[in-house]
DNA sequence: AATAAATATTAGTATGTGCTAACTTTATTT
DNA sequence: AAATAAAGTTAGCACATACTAATATTTATT
């Protein structure tokens, strides 16, 4: 009789589990404040539902709450978190550059996929991809969050300052409309603009992509990163 | 405010429902008898949980059963088995090619994954992998039957004839040692072989393949489907 | 300090998917 | 025909994941 191997497959978190370990991983990364009223939002799920889930996670240690207080993920939420963040960027690259799927979509397709990647699978995915540091919208992979410390968000340029686009943050992502109009603005990763005016009255800031005027509310702003053409 | 869309992927079966249609769909593609106790094997599960399973199908229209008799899908579940075949087979070719996954190894890795590709993904598989008619071990894609229609059981060679390997039956690719027995060996599609003794008493087949000599236990050797070499 | 808003929880319910134990029904073989 | 084997079902249970309604708690604002 062969054994059945138990493989690291098997001892991941479920798909749901995966979700909400991904999001506190980005919040926590980020210093927000890391609450089950976000969690909620986030995932589209009612709170009561959130309270459940969260106490299953921390019955099976992916999580720890300070005396009630905040949630932080334990070591091994981390890894878990960095694991399901590291398929899901591996899988929208390789949509995007094998499958050629547009650059908008990429993230909601991965959404799916990412939980079904297994390890075998993301080792030639990092093979034949070049072992990306980054996701197609700029966001570090687990561990390389000092390849974009660097860049800055597009609120913080004064107008006449030409830049490059470098990220469009995780939280964006979820947008997909806001993505296929970036998308077709040419406002994704590597391109070159000059924010030309900022109207504070108005929430808005317009900025120069090859040949053409693009308007963006702050809110949207305040997603896009930017690094200052070198001069 | 945009709508939300209900795409098709919205309202597909469950990936258990989908495994359990994938399974009645070959079934029913060979002529086997169509019986739960079969199905518990295949999906490995107890036989309570196929008839729990199995009544939820029926009442959501993916099957009917002739007065509590045989099982049939319905065409909204031929149409659903016959999606989920695809995804898994353009799955295999896409781990296969893109990824560089060892052939013994893609099959068990788009059983996970074919659940959660969506009709896009699929679309751009087609588009980026030659609209296969056949998945990377033979088997016809829904409605590419006839293309393996005149391919017959190596157990059905006599000795000393030539053939080329066509095809490894579905059943025999839930065995994934066996897969690996066969690929070491060199018997996948496309190889040339030659039948060099049959020995019914001991229920063997042996094969020339390349420069080396391979022993098919009978059982394993029904699975195995070929062409007659063309003189 | 009082009110309002935001956040979290409890209670009760539902559904899908699994299990074991026990029992029944149907087929096969002696 | 009787015995055995194979197949199917019922009953009872468990768990993850969702919901609503109601309530409690905390934080912020007037």
């Amino acid at each position: 009789m062969t054994q059945p191997i138990k493989t690291q497959t098997d001892s991941r978190p479920t798909p749901t589990i995966e979700d909400y370990l991904a999001i506190l991983y980005v919040m926590e990364r980020d210093g927000d404040e890391v609450i089950a009223a976000r969690l909620a939002e986030s995932l589209e799920v009612a709170p009561p539902t959130v309270t459940m889930t969260l106490k299953r996670m921390e019955r099976d240690g992916w999580i720890a709450t300070e005396q009630g207080k905040d949630i932080r993920l334990t070591p091994k939420g981390c890894e878990a978190a960095s694991s399901v963040i590291r398929r899901h960027m591996l899988t929208e690259w390789m949509l995007a550059r094998m499958l050629k799927v547009p650059w908008s979509r990429v993230h909601a397709e991965a959404d799916q996929i990412e939980h079904t990647i297994s390890d075998e699978i993301e080792t030639q995915m990092r093979a034949n991809l070049d072992d990306p540091q980054l996701c197609p919208h700029g966001n570090p992979l687990p561990g390389y969050e000092y390849v974009a410390a660097g860049w800055l968000p597009i609120t913080d340029v004064l107008p006449g300052e030409k830049i490059i686009i470098r990220r469009i943050h995780e939280t964006a992502e979820e947008n997909p409309d806001l993505l296929e109009f970036l998308e077709t603005n040419g406002i994704v990763p590597g391109a070159a603009a000059e924010v030309t005016e900022v109207l504070f009255f108005n929430q808005t800031l317009t900025l120069q992509v090859r040949d053409c005027k693009v308007a963006l509310g702050f809110p949207t702003a305040r997603y896009i990163y930017v690094e200052k053409f070198p001069r």
